[in-house]
DNA sequence: ATGAAAGCGCTAACAC
DNA sequence: GTGTTAGCGCTTTCAT
């Protein structure tokens, strides 16, 4: 069957009005649930409706009321699993309420984010998400705006436009990481980060690691901090390699990424070194990625489910006129353990 | 810096029309490049809407051309890495076009893939791409629609839309994968797929591992049949320990995707089975997860890039009423040989 | 409880 | 080459 019935579907709110016997208007409050009309017409309209395969045009909605059912998120790079998950579970619940999702990747890109972002104003949408975005807008003033991933100093200064911010606990979740690899035994541990980038996010994972260093009277050690150009596994593959040529010595990498640990992993393999018996290692977001990576991965669990949850609640609200109750919210992470922390002998002492 | 001048912007053509002393119809010749107007105030109404940041409101836009600069992708997953390079691929060329896209997740789901395609129709998108979609659709009679990774026979029914369809050589990887383990000694290869979903790939690539055992004069043995419910890495998983459990004999897995095949990986890790030492095992895709997959998945890979490419050449193609040479296309694939399919010491006999 | 009418911002047909 | 005008489909006063 191609589509049930061959009748000609109405397609404006004037057709389906006539076909019930009623004016647009009175078809509008119905699909609206605003204003006032009767049981009665309003099952018959209702029926009309149903029975046409009639959707509202949202060009018109969104023109007329500058407020079409549609909320633009951005998002730095849809490859990376970690967003993936996030904005499928986002725009579920979103078209569960009703609205779709412009999603646009800006590929890292400051100025394909500031296009994208002026692109979504131009279009009216309801409301942006931010995931990870860099900076602040102009444009997006009166918008109402959910910043998730984002680095907290930043966002202070948009908290005049009633912005809402949503992250993980990034430097804890470093902290943990790193912390596993000490409670293993390494000692020296490097680190695969990217700090370049404008995400901050990438700086209090290093701050997480910098901390459980520290708090067991370990050194900064120069040559094993491994800050990347971009957050890839063939440039953190590239380091790891160039690492190891350099004769370093190591036996730990804790990876600010998944993507960045699976390039370690390729790289130890290339070298004849086996995860975890040589070195220990680390990633970041708890990806499909890490469970299948080498002997598995130990990674820092971010909660996507509630990430997602709590952005689509909250972006719903400001829609909706709501005030927030919060403006900042920072979600716990977690070390889910695998494979490539198994202490499987007397790691430090061998190495140092 | 926030984001610039200070001065309010103006929102309207109207406005611009005025501060550049013109009609809105000049300002609107210009910026669609249509009809005529003088280089000189071309210059002027241009440098004013650069000056005021305008970009055209893309409801009232699409309201009165019935054609907003917006395309539809359908998705059934947009965390499954191929679908996720696929989308970002077609996403970045489409933008330089001057086009948004709508991204829907189906989830699977041909409930939420008719919901999403209706919502879109009234959305008045230019064109849509489907990937992987199910069925056709009687609402998609008159917007272009470029089918991407979707079954032939389905398609058959649409050409009178002239719409197209875009698709790698299933049947091709399947033999491919197959042959790789063949040619490496394995005669008992179990298949993970899952051809009760409504995705006609899965049936190629299965056929395609049928072709290469009948090349080699080897019997289909209902027990390596592993249909699973869903593509999952999880479901993939638990069907190879039911399958070690059981103590059929088997030297190669041939998986229809590469989540699946990381699934066996996991299995046979779980049961202290060595990749390629005593299984040898195949994905397809060709995405991060292969690469990374205990010692690397051989697995097919299909030319993503030339995939986007071509749906947005063809969409963009149709949007703008050309018809296009062809209406079928069906894409290269190849074979990337990993580290399980490598030979290490002679499988077949010692299997058998 | 419902209808008539105005208008959101834009484009296209028609004037000049 | 440019302005005037009508109208896309919808929501929303304002009547009734």
């Amino acid at each position: 069957m191609l589509g049930g019935s061959a009748v000609p579907k109405a397609k404006s709110i004037k057709e389906i009005a006539e076909l019930a016997g009623v004016s647009a208007a009175t078809v509008s409050r119905i699909i609206n649930k605003n204003g006032r009309f009767s049981r009665e017409t309003e099952e018959r309209v209702l029926h009309v409706i149903q029975q046409n395969d009639y959707v509202p045009n949202s060009n018109a909605r969104g023109l007329r009321t500058s407020r079409a059912r549609v909320i633009g998120i951005v998002v730095p790079d849809i490859t990376n699993p970690h967003f993936a998950n996030l904005v499928l579970d986002l725009e579920m619940r979103l078209f569960q309420q009703g609205y779709s999702c412009l999603i646009c990747n800006t590929n890292e890109s400051q100025e394909l984010e500031k296009k994208h972002i002026q692109s979504l104003v131009a279009q009216n949408v309801s409301g942006m998400v931010l995931i990870s975005g860099t900076r602040n807008y102009a444009e997006l003033e009166d918008i109402p705006v959910v910043y998730v991933d984002r680095p907290a100093h930043t966002f202070v200064r948009s908290l005049e436009n009633a912005s809402v911010m949503i992250e993980s606990d990034n430097q804890k979740g470093g902290y943990l990481a790193t912390r596993e690899l000490l409670d293993a035994g390494c000692r020296r541990i490097a680190i695969l980060k990217c700090l370049t980038s404008e995400d901050d996010n990438q700086l209090a994972r290093y701050r997480g690691y910098q901390q459980a260093l520290k708090e067991y009277g370990l050194p900064l050690e120069r040559e094993l901090l491994l800050d990347q150009k971009a957050v890839s596994t063939r440039i953190a593959r590239a380091a790891i390699l160039g690492l190891l040529d350099s004769g370093t010595q190591f036996d730990g990498i804790m990876a600010t990424t998944d993507t960045m640990a699976a390039g370690a992993v390729l790289a130890l393999r290339e070298r004849g070194l086996y995860v975890p018996e040589d070195v220990l290692v680390t990633g970041f977001d708890d990806s499909a990625l890490a469970e299948v990576c080498g002997p598995g991965l130990t990674s820092v669990r971010q909660d996507v489910g509630q990430m997602a949850e709590l952005s689509a609640d909250l972006i719903l609200q400001m829609i909706e006129g709501k005030t927030p109750e919060r403006f900042y919210y920072r979600l716990p992470v977690s070390l889910v353990r695998r494979g490539s922390t198994k202490i499987v002998r007397q790691q430090a002492a061998m190495m140092e």
